[in-house]
DNA sequence: GGGCAGGTCTAAG
DNA sequence: CTTAGACCTGCC
């Protein structure tokens, strides 16, 4: 029932591969926990976003957005993928840093998806202290609980993520429920905060990230490492830096000084997801 | 089986 | 301002 062509078919969108673009390296580079390898198709991705469902392939120079009209193609996924930003332009900023040129060389094929904002906070407060294949089941369960579903001619495709609203009414007990332990609280926090219009998502992305991190972490489990993760990854700064176990082995281990001036540019983000894909992939960690 | 996972809160110095 | 412990749950 799950089976799809990879070759570009009637209804399907396809374009040439643009530059630095690999689709294993941009869903297993732990950016975004709704789309899943595909079991039965090579190269080819399964998920959600934007309470749309979709199937992607990358084969034989062409990115195949399976039964995707090119309206949708402009509308939604040219700039959830990001393609109006020149990665080897950013790599090539990056070549006076031997660690850095070295990690970007790896992870050229990565882009910073632009996520739904409410999605990625909610995501990254669920990720604190967690490992990612319950990550994913949280938010899987998450959104077939209190989303809503995604039909289509076949039937019902999937879940969109769940509103600020749904997840107030859920309350922090039908949050817990889910198995989220003690983020509970903490995202019915942020449920609460973004409904009431205490935080105001659309605000936050207009300011400057020196006054945006603040305004995040005023939700209670939102700390400098999440705000920093929703602000990279769901408002597109890629300004924002966020510091992990393993970026902070790398700056430990690689820039004895301490200081990292590299990461306080424009890009200090893109560069972090860099270092993060590579060091996890150097230590064998496949996500 | 037990440690650990893309952290943050709280309570103390 | 810095630093221990605790924390839900279920992968590895």
């Amino acid at each position: 029932m799950d089976t799809i062509f990879e070759q570009a078919v009637k209804g399907d969108y396809a374009i040439d591969i643009p530059k630095n673009f690999d689709i294993n390296q941009i869903f297993d580079c732990g950016q975004c926990f709704r789309f899943n390898r595909s079991e039965s198709c090579d190269n080819t991705y399964n998920g959600i976003a934007f309470s749309k469902k979709l199937t992607i392939t990358q084969k034989d120079g062409k990115v195949i957005f399976h039964n995707t009209s090119k309206e949708e193609f402009e509308k939604v996924w040219h700039t959830f993928f990001d393609l109006d930003t020149n990665y080897a332009d950013v790599i090539g900023s990056f070549s006076d840093d031997r660690v850095l040129a070295e990690a970007s060389a790896f992870s050229s094929g990565i882009r910073i998806l632009r996520q739904d904002s409410w999605e990625a906070l909610c995501s990254f407060i669920i990720s604190q202290n967690n490992n990612i294949p319950r990550i994913k089941g949280i938010i899987e369960h998450m959104s077939e609980k209190y989303g809503k579903p995604i039909e289509s001619e076949s039937g019902i495709d999937g879940y969109s993520f769940p509103t600020p609203k749904a997840l107030c009414d859920a309350g922090e007990s039908g949050l817990f429920a889910l198995k989220t332990g003690f983020r509970a609280k903490y995202i019915y926090d942020a449920a609460s905060k973004v409904e009431s219009g205490e935080i105001n998502l659309s605000e936050i992305d207009k300011m400057k990230l020196e006054d945006a991190l603040p305004a995040l972490e005023a939700i209670k489990g939102v700390g400098p490492k999440v705000a920093a993760c929703t602000l990279l990854f769901g408002f597109a700064k890629h300004d924002a830096f966020p510091i992990d176990v393993w970026v902070k082995r790398i700056l430990s281990s690689y820039y004895s000084d301490g200081a990292s001036h590299h990461f306080s540019e424009k890009n200090a983000g893109i560069a972090q997801q860099y270092l993060f894909y590579y060091e996890r992939c150097k230590n064998n960690i496949f996500i």
